[in-house]
DNA sequence: ATGGATTTGTCCGTATGTATG
DNA sequence: TCATACATACGGACAAATCCA
């Protein structure tokens, strides 16, 4: 602890030998007294030596702090004359010293899940997290700093857009060009955009019920008609879909959610040809056709027709992480004119960050990806085959089981005279998170009432493959003991 | 090559020893013919012995092809009894063939600017690039894997949240709680919100005249009447403004875009005191608040007033880098029950990344953020002077200028013959980047037609300081020397 | 019609070359 | 370098469907 006098006033400047080097220390203290309004504008402070030998230590750090609160204006220098304080004393400009926020996240209170069977739930730990980072870095160092940070490209980056045009047709049997792909960073902006782009062309679309809910949300509230569709065995009924006079339909061949039933050949060339003929458009949302444990991977409804009116949806949420916000759709190309007009009018700009674009980029083209999910899928695929035993052992017979082979869930039915919602709850308070296939129906009220077959969404994603096990028979347990079947 | 009876038709079957295994060359060869129509419908295949035995090969690529095939829907199966194919050869489709696009990025042609005066510019080499990667990295690390990697909340991370509120408090004088802030990626899908939000409230929404027209463009598309009103010397007109009969009103108050005219406190107060009576909302668009270069900053329209009926959008695009797409808004209180309700309607997600979100946490709390806005406010007002010294120089009383003092652009009027647009291709032939101020008017189409006074926008943040001098000087020479004035 | 032989889809254990770490 | 695990392929077993004397 040293006294240091600076201008008229005595101050006290302490100088430890922590981590914090020597200038940082200098310069936040003099920041904060200059900004708290102890130092006044336009006094001088002590010479760069004069202060280096008050404080016992070299001029460097003493010239480093300088500058610095040089470069931030809070003093100015006249050369060969001195270092003079900037500050206005009397603005009540109060510097984010001590925030009166908490600084970690408040505390939200939800439910411990001891199995956690949610259906976007994965295991993260196997995310090549060291690669990432490397990759991120030599981004940031290869790049010059200036093309790093200025905006980039509305649609997306240009070279990350080849190398998802590559994935894609490699993975998932897409046949497109890169001008074809837009990325977003999260469904929603690039289901609103179609819903803006589909505009011009109708006012209907035809969902899949049941379904996940949002894209008949975001359509319907933009004004569409929404009509709901059964999915039967080999998807969405084509002869409702043709009588419904819908211009537009969403469908997830591949892997319907949540029934998981795969559409067939036949059935996807009669729904090109339904939108050949009247002119519409289809949307397939294709969310985990990556994973697909038996056999090789379906490919997707878009690369069957060559130029075919289909919207493809894909990201790699499941692939990689939902944390890195990167989503893609691939556009028809005649609806790329309507593309360009609506990016322009609406000065949009691309909603995924650009470094994480980059970073992914480079993911992509040196096969980190691919490695990734090849590991994925071996993971997930143990996981899925022991979900399924696990359910047989403990449900035995009063248990039915669909939609498997695929993806990140299958559907688990049973007759229980307890209600869907009853059973979730029942699962909650043994700390088991599971859900019932309630919210994913779009019902004309009373249809399901009569019966008593329940149906819920079992993801196997998130638990480690020991613990499917002791969940399912703890579930069992809470369920078949609940009342005697 | 063998032959092999399928059905009554002879079929040709190759199969060689190359790396692809025999079962996809099995299914690959099957689905062709099967498409191609030359095996019909219903008919039966081979069975899974048979065939093994006449090509000479184990049961298992057999089954192994039939599965693929079973799962795509080209056969189905009549468990003993045989595979039959599916398909409806009336269907004259191809199959998708090798689509020929280019790897690598397409090249752009795009103008090279020897002086660039766009106001979206800025010199982002001053960016602590290094301090960034090493506070990405530390979250990486300190953070477990799965935390990073899942989803996050939709409202934005709330660490982030509360940096934000705190950031927002100490330098724009905004005055809300972490709850209030909503964090994107682009001011696009928070504008889009904003728009779907304000729907049960009322169907028109008045914006300044002249402005940048993407708030109303996203307004209009949704359906709302967007009433231009004019901007005066003290801001947007209180008088038309009032007669419009808007529920709605987007403004720029610290520092209007493009005209820079700033709001005084007193037409602030009249603005809150007009939401208040009419239950009306303000949209505070505030890009640049945060570079004032003389003078105090102007706090915010949002902080005057406690719970005042303000939306507030702010964002890191040119504090840091629109790289980090890194938008906030902050809601009233009372819109907060409506924005959780929709949140939970449509599913959003939050559109920016988890990671930047919380590198950029970090990144505010250790005070980068800070230093580095004071830094940049230093260099950027610097170039501010600059250029306004060289206009002087070179223009002389040619030439007016209005809407400095801060920002990242000032406006340069002149009398001209030559129209705005002539001028600008003028400027663009000697390299020079400018922006007509055409694109921000609403008209009344005949408007301006009869004067010849000219308007540009002029940013300087994407020279370097002693650019400017030269731009300027050239500009000068170019447009008063194209015509005697 | 019928019962036994045969065919057939399906399932399972295992061997080998190869890629991964 | 070595161990592991996976993709591919093989041979065999089971039970239901089909066929036939």
């Amino acid at each position: 602890m040293k006294q240091v006098p600076v201008n008229q006033t005595e101050v006290t400047l302490l100088l430890d030998d922590s981590s914090v080097p020597l200038y940082v220390q200098l310069y936040r203290y003099m920041k904060q007294q200059i900004s708290a309004g102890h130092w006044l504008h336009a006094s001088r402070l002590p010479s760069v030596r004069r202060l280096a030998e008050l404080l016992g230590i070299s001029t460097t750090p003493i010239e480093m702090a300088y500058q610095q609160l040089l470069a931030e204006g809070f003093i100015a220098s006249k050369p060969r004359s001195g270092y003079f304080v900037q500050w206005l004393a009397d603005v009540p400009f109060a510097l984010p010293v001590e925030s009166a926020y908490p600084k970690g996240p408040i505390l939200k209170r939800h439910h411990y899940f001891k199995y956690d069977f949610h259906m976007s739930k994965n295991e993260y730990e196997y995310f090549p997290m060291t690669e990432w980072r490397k990759a991120y870095n030599r981004c940031l160092q290869e790049n010059s700093t200036a093309d790093m940070l200025f905006y980039g490209d509305p649609q997306g980056e240009e070279g990350l857009r080849c190398q998802i045009a590559n994935y894609a047709k490699h993975f998932r049997g897409v046949a497109c060009t890169p001008e074809q792909v837009i990325i977003g960073s999260d469904p929603f902006p690039l289901l609103d955009l179609i819903s803006r782009l589909l505009l011009p062309y109708g006012k209907s679309i035809a969902v899949e019920n049941p379904c996940y809910p949002q894209q008949p949300e975001v359509f319907r509230q933009k004004g569409y008609d929404v009509i709901p569709i059964p999915v039967l065995e080999d998807g969405i009924s084509q002869h409702e879909l043709q009588s419904s006079g819908a211009a537009f339909v969403t469908v997830s061949p591949s892997h319907q959610f949540p029934t998981g039933v795969i559409m067939p050949i036949s059935r996807r060339l009669a729904l090109l040809q339904w939108a050949q003929e009247t002119g519409g458009f289809i949307i397939e949302d294709d969310a985990d056709g990556e994973f697909r444990y038996y056999g090789r991977p379906i490919p997707s409804l878009q690369g069957l027709m060559p130029d075919s009116r289909v919207i493809y949806l894909g990201g790699f949420s499941q692939v990689l992480s939902p944390a890195l916000g990167v989503k893609y759709m691939i556009l028809p190309k005649v609806l790329l004119p309507d593309y360009h007009r609506l990016k322009f009018q609406l000065f949009l700009d691309c909603t995924a960050s650009k470094l994480n674009q980059m970073t992914l980029e480079r993911f992509l083209r040196e096969g980190y990806v691919e490695r990734h999910l090849r590991k994925m899928r071996m993971i997930l695929r143990r996981k899925h085959d022991r979900l399924i035993g696990s359910i047989q052992r403990h449900f035995g017979e009063h248990a039915q089981i669909s939609g498997t082979g695929s993806g990140f869930h299958l559907m688990l039915h049973l007759n229980h005279p307890l209600s869907e919602e009853d059973l979730q709850t029942l699962a909650e308070a043994r700390g088991i998170r599971v859900s019932s296939a309630a919210y994913t129906r779009m019902l004309p009220a009373n249809e399901q009432s009569g019966s008593d077959r329940r149906s819920f969404i079992l993801g196997f994603g998130g638990l480690k493959e020991d613990e499917i096990e002791a969940g399912i028979e703890r579930l069992a347990d809470c369920w078949l003991g609940a009342v005697s079947l």
